[in-house]
DNA sequence: GAATTTAGTAAATTATTATTTACTAAATTC
DNA sequence: GAATTTAGTAAATAATAATTTACTAAATTC
């Protein structure tokens, strides 16, 4: 086994995801894209993070945040408030209504799965389960 | 093993390739977030592709899409032809230049692999070989 | 083969995003 | 503790993206 064999799997992978990939980007109701990569984010991160973090983390300037953030503020799908450790910054967490929002899109990619699913037979089910929980067993230690 | 089980190991997998994803979606040099998406979405298909499928696959209006894609044009990023078997549409293509601009995203996001493999013991990246290479088979063989 | 649908273009308007410069106040550095 | 860095805000301008209406010409339908 070479190093170049596993990342070549890898870099496979990807495309193999990219549909369940476009469904998250796809803007939802009546959010904007940015703001949908916003909500995204913060979904997918499950800590609280801090307005430099988003801003970083989607390489959008902290400068546009500001609005974007007041925005999703007054539909009230975030909350903001002070990060107690350092007094600068603010932390941004979803509200329910944000995380709804993100939970149908994650919803339509699961059924959309399970009905793929019926082109395997029980056998190749199980060793999908296996597969899939290992790999995501390794790439979770990955990222420590 | 149930349906459910591993479907909820799916969408586990989601969130662990995110950062690549993000990568993908970043805007790289002179070209907007949308025409990357283009790019990247004709990258992704191998095939060349209509550029009504383009419209649907981004859920871009195809109104948009006169402007974006004569902009790619004029840069040299794709090329434009008649679809021989419908006149009606055109069918769109990466030119080497537009390869190139995608393919060195994924060049960046090979060498984070890499490097993040170090974090496993020779073992450990034996294993992820396998479940990598056994994933990608199933995920594939559900698309047909 | 007339009527309808489909793929794409055109153009105008509005809404978002991106970019730049300048500013506060808390945290670090020296 | 003065000087500098860092997190975030403010505001103006330019560039893109989204939305709407209207239009061609090839393909389908009946």
């Amino acid at each position: 086994m070479t190093i170049s064999q596993v990342s070549k799997e890898y870099i496979e992978l990807i495309p193999n995801l990219f549909k369940s990939f476009q469904r998250l980007n796809q803007k939802s109701s009546n959010l904007t894209h940015l703001q949908n990569q916003i909500l995204e984010f913060v979904f997918m991160n499950h800590n609280p993070v801090t307005i430099k973090q988003i801003s970083e983390g989607l390489n959008v300037p902290k400068q546009q945040m500001t609005d974007l953030l007041k925005r999703l503020f007054d539909w009230g799908y975030i909350t903001k408030s002070q990060n107690k450790n350092d007094k600068r910054s603010f932390v941004i967490e979803l509200t329910e209504k944000g995380k709804t929002s993100q939970q149908e899109k994650w919803t339509k990619i699961y059924q959309s799965f399970v009905n793929d699913l019926s082109k395997l037979d029980s056998e190749e089910q199980q060793d999908l389960q296996y597969a899939l929980h290992k790999v995501n067993y390794l790439l979770k230690k990955m990222e420590d």
